[in-house]
DNA sequence: TCAATATAGTTGACATGTCAACTATATTGA
DNA sequence: TCAATATAGTTGACATGTCAACTATATTGA
């Protein structure tokens, strides 16, 4: 081996490097939901996760729904924004706390929302066809940890 | 159990919902980076990737580099002409055909991809530190397995 | 009490990512 | 040969995501 092949050959690992595999898998997995909701139902992901959450947890704060779906709470805003515009959402003020909005889903909004989680359950059993139901458990329990993580990476 | 409580109560569990946990990752993961790349060395995470890549295949084309790191064609032009400005690869035209251009890493742009790697591993192996080695293999090799499904998920 | 500090939400600026229309060149097949 | 089609790369428009500065209100502690 020459002085040159020695030297500096440090690279990635593509096929194994995870932040690659993980980002790669998310934006296909967005971009591709993105545009099916919106063609299909008029609302963004962004949109739609917070309805998911709304769905589970009725009159909850805009600062909930950040910390939830992590989401910065500039997005938050403008999802709300425009989920209230659409009518797909209720605001009242709380009587406990001036500063604080609480969101829930309206008629409609229950509605699209059911609409949609079938079609986001399907796209999620598609992608987990490839696994076994032990693997599928592995991953998720994984995936719980690495979220964990996150505060380690980037702190 | 009431009529009400039957009927229309379908939601995500949203702590067991891969597509939610692979999009909370790669949000975080991806913009922890950014963040850090962009102060420590003056680039994105668009244009490392990319720098990763021409340091394990050099003389590509762009379009090489979409199907490889699975980004738009728009998004990988721009960051060629960010890199090649801040002159950290250098380009040539293809003899073979006038529509292709070869990419290829300058000395400094090599330097400073060797700079960022050791940043990167750092990263990967605090995330993956939460993980036993054989979780890592069984990991790896599901996230492959995942990216190949896409077309069936968005198709 | 009330100044200092913390928290909820909004907004403008900008990074990242996708789509569609476009120009330029190469390839295919009647 | 040359019209039809395919491929490489660029550009404008827009969706998604983050940051920092901001307003309004609540809480803390001297």
């Amino acid at each position: 081996m020459s002085e040159q092949n020695r030297n500096k050959n440090k690279q990635l690992d593509l096929e194994r490097y995870v932040p690659a595999l993980i980002t790669y898998l998310a934006n296909k997995l967005s971009s591709g939901a993105s545009q099916h909701y919106r063609n299909e139902f008029g609302v963004g992901v962004v949109e739609w996760r917070v309805m998911a959450l709304l769905a589970v947890e009725p009159a909850i704060t805009a600062n909930r729904v950040c910390k939830v779906i992590g989401l910065d709470k500039a997005a938050v805003s403008r999802a709300i924004k425009s989920l209230d515009s659409a009518a797909l959402i209720t605001l009242e003020k709380s009587d406990k706390d001036a500063r604080q909005i609480l969101i829930n889903l309206s008629a409609a909004g229950r509605e699209k929302h059911d609409a949609i989680l079938d079609v986001a359950l399907a796209r999620e059993a598609r992608l987990l066809d490839v696994l076994s139901v032990d693997e599928r458990e592995q991953l998720i329990v994984m995936l719980q940890k690495l979220n964990e993580q996150i505060p380690k990476v980037n702190g």
